[in-house]
RNA sequence: GGUCCGGUGGCCGAGUGGUCAGGCACGGGUCUGCAAAACCCGCCACGGCGGUUCAAUUCCGCCCCGGACCUCCA
C-alpha cells in the first residue's frame, strides 16, 4: 500500500501529487558536484535531502533508480589547475574520492549511478547536433549556442519572462549571440586548455548540456524527479529543460522539480572572502559525532527553507543525537509497532517534512523512556491518538524504522555513547576497572571513595551513569 | 531595478481559520548516598497597518525587514 506523496514542484511553485511515470520503477536525476574543491557543507545539503527522498521512495516503490552526476569538465577545474600546476586529472580525482568519503561521513547513500561529463562527451555532441538539426541551436565563431526563441515556453520553469531576464543581465552580450538569452553549448578550446573534436572543432561543453545528456544516457528522455540546489533554478535547469524538450520534443523531461534552499554560515551567506567558508571536512575533523550531528542540524530544517549553521545548532544537533542513542541504548529488544511508524513517517509523505517527523521520532523516544523507566507515556500517546501504553522497546523499535528513513540513529547506540575515545587516553578496561572500583566502595559505604573515582573519571570525560541495570558509561 | 521565497515565544523550528507543535534554555517536582540520566509540571509566540469573517498567526491588500536568483566565457 503506497500512500500519497506530495512534494513542491519549483515548475508549478505548488504542491504536487507524486504520481510516478512506471510505478514499477521511479527514476531521479540531481546534480551533482563540479569537482574543484572540497565539499562545503552548502554542497552537502543537497546530498542529504535527496537521499533521504530517495530513501523514502525506496520505502514505498520497488525500483528507484537515483542518478547523481560528476562534472569533472569545467572552467573553474581548468584555471585551478592553471593556477596551482596540478593536473586536471589528479584534481578532479582526489576531488571526487574527497565527496566520496564525506557524503558517506554524513550517511548519504551513494546513488545507483554517477555518470562523468568526460564519458559523456559522445552524448552531449549528438544531442547539440539534435538541437541544431531541430533548429534550436547555431554555430558561430566556433560556439554553438542555443536559440533561446525557439522554444516559446523558455522561462517556465523559473517564472521568468525573456524580458525579465534581459532586463536583469547584468554580463555583457557576446557579439556573436542572435539573442541576449541564447546559452553555449559548445565553446572552443586553445592548445593549452582541455578539448575534443567536434563538428564545430576542438572545443568543449558549455555549463548545462552536461546534465541534459547524462540525464539521458542513464534515465531516458522521461523521467520522474529532477533534484538540485535552489541557486541551481536559474540558469542552470532552466537551461536543461529547454534543450531536453527541444531535443525529444513531445517528452516530459522531468516531471517534477525539486529544489533545496541554501546554507549559510552564522547568518551569512558563506563566502572566501568573509572568511567564513566552511568546508566538511572542517565540520567531520570535529568528532566521530561530527557527521551523523551534521545530518540531524540539517534534517531540523525543511529542505526548501533557507538554514544558518552555527556552532549551538551542530551542538543541539548532537545532543539530539545523544538523547536518541540514549533511549535506545537502554531500549529492550521488541518488534515495531506499524501505527507509530505510519505516524511518525507521514510528515515525510507531506513534501518531505524532516522537523515534524524528528518532532514524532522524540515523541516515540519519550514514550520509550516513559516505559523503561517507569513514567507516564500518556501525553506521547495521546498525540499519536492513542491510549494504550506500549510494550517496552516496542516504541523503540518503530524509532529505529523511522530513523532509517531519515537515515539517523543506525549506529550501534554504546559505540555512539562510547565511540571517540582519545587515543593514549583511557582503555575502555580501565574504565570498567574503576568502575568495578567504585561499585566495591559504595558496597562498604566509602562513598569519599567512590567520589573521588568517578571524579577522576570525569576529569577524562568519562561519565558515569548509575542505573537500575548497573553502572554504565559515556563520553562526555 | 526584475522575479521568487520568507519574517513564529530567550534561541532553534513545524503548523493551522476557532482545542496541543516539538526541541533547547529557564523555573518547579519525582527518583537518587552523591551525580547523571529519565519522567512529570510550568513557560500561552506568530513583523507593522488596514480589510474579509461570528472568529486570522493562518485568507486579501499595502508597508517594513531578511534571503535567493537575474546566464557559460574572456
Amino acid at each position: 500500500m503506497i500512500p500519497e506523496l506530495f512534494f513542491h514542484d519549483s515548475a508549478t511553485r505548488q504542491k504536487q501529487r507524486f504520481v510516478p511515470i512506471d510505478p514499477q520503477h521511479v527514476s531521479i536525476y540531481v546534480c551533482g558536484p563540479t569537482v574543484y574543491d572540497l565539499a562545503h557543507l552548502g554542497n552537502a545539503r543537497p546530498v542529504i535531502v535527496f537521499d533521504v527522498l530517495v530513501r523514502l521512495l525506496r520505502r514505498f516503490y520497488p525500483r528507484v533508480t537515483y542518478v547523481r552526476n560528476i562534472t569533472d569538465i569545467d572552467d573553474k577545474i581548468n584555471d585551478r589547475a592553471r593556477e596551482s600546476g596540478e593536473s586536471i586529472g589528479a584534481i578532479t580525482a582526489r576531488t571526487t574520492e574527497a565527496f566520496h568519503a564525506d557524503m558517506a561521513a554524513v550517511g548519504a547513500l551513494p546513488p545507483d549511478a554517477e555518470p562523468r561529463a568526460t564519458q559523456t562527451i559522445a552524448g552531449m555532441i549528438a544531442f547539440i547536433e539534435r538541437l541544431i538539426a531541430g533548429g534550436h541551436a547555431y554555430a558561430a565563431e566556433g560556439h554553438v549556442l542555443f536559440d533561446t526563441p525557439s522554444f516559446p515556453d523558455y522561462g517556465a520553469l523559473s517564472g521568468r519572462t525573456p524580458e525579465d531576464l534581459i532586463a536583469g543581465a547584468r554580463v555583457e552580450v557576446a557579439p556573436f549571440k542572435r539573442n541576449p538569452g541564447d546559452f553555449v553549448l559548445w565553446k572552443p578550446s586553445d592548445a593549452e586548455t582541455p578539448g575534443w573534436d567536434s563538428p564545430w572543432g576542438r572545443g568543449r561543453p558549455g555549463w548545462h548540456i552536461e546534465c541534459s545528456a547524462m540525464s539521458l544516457a542513464q534515465l531516458g528522455p522521461d523521467f520522474d524527479i529532477h533534484g538540485g540546489g535552489h541557486d541551481l533554478l536559474f540558469p542552470h535547469h532552466e537551461n536543461e529543460r529547454a534543450q531536453s524538450l527541444c531535443a525529444y520534443p513531445g517528452s516530459g523531461f522531468a516531471r517534477m522539480w525539486l529544489h533545496n534552499g541554501m546554507l549559510r554560515v552564522n547568518g551569512e551567506k558563506m563566502s572566501k572572502s568573509l572568511g567564513n567558508f566552511l568546508t566538511l571536512r572542517d565540520i567531520l575533523a570535529r568528532g566521530p559525532w561530527a557527521g551523523e550531528a551534521f545530518r540531524m542540524l540539517v534534517l531540523k530544517t525543511h529542505y526548501r527553507a533557507a538554514l544558518d549553521f552555527t556552532d549551538a545548532g551542530l551542538a543541539e544537533a548532537r545532543a539530539d543525537c545523544d538523547d536518541d542513542y540514549a533511549m535506545l541504548a537502554r531500549a529492550p529488544q521488541a518488534g515495531s509497532d506499524r501505527a507509530m511508524i505510519d505516524w511518525a513517517l507521514a510528515p515525510l509523505c507531506d513534501d518531505l517534512n524532516t522537523p515534524l517527523t524528528l518532532a514524532r521520532l522524540r515523541d516515540l523516544r519519550t514514550v520509550e523512556n516513559a516505559v523503561t523507566t517507569g513514567g507516564s507515556p500518556t501525553v506521547g500517546m495521546e498525540r499519536m491518538g492513542r491510549h494504550d501504553v506500549p510494550e517496552p522497546g516496542v516504541a523503540a523499535a518503530s524509532f529505529r524504522e523511522v530513523a532509517a528513513v531519515l537515515g539517523i540513529a543506525q549506529s550501534d547506540p554504546t559505540s555512539w555513547r562510547q565511540g571517540g575515545l582519545e587515543q593514549g587516553g583511557l582503555a575502555p578496561a580501565a574504565i570498567e576497572a574503576a568502575i568495578a572500583a567504585r561499585l566495591a566502595a559504595r558496597k562498604a559505604k566509602d562513598f569519599a571513595e567512590a567520589d573521588r573515582i568517578r571524579a577522576e573519571l570525569a576529569e577524562q570525560g568519562v561519565v558515569l551513569e548509575d542505573g537500575a541495570g548497573g553502572t554504565v558509561w559515556r563520553l562526555a
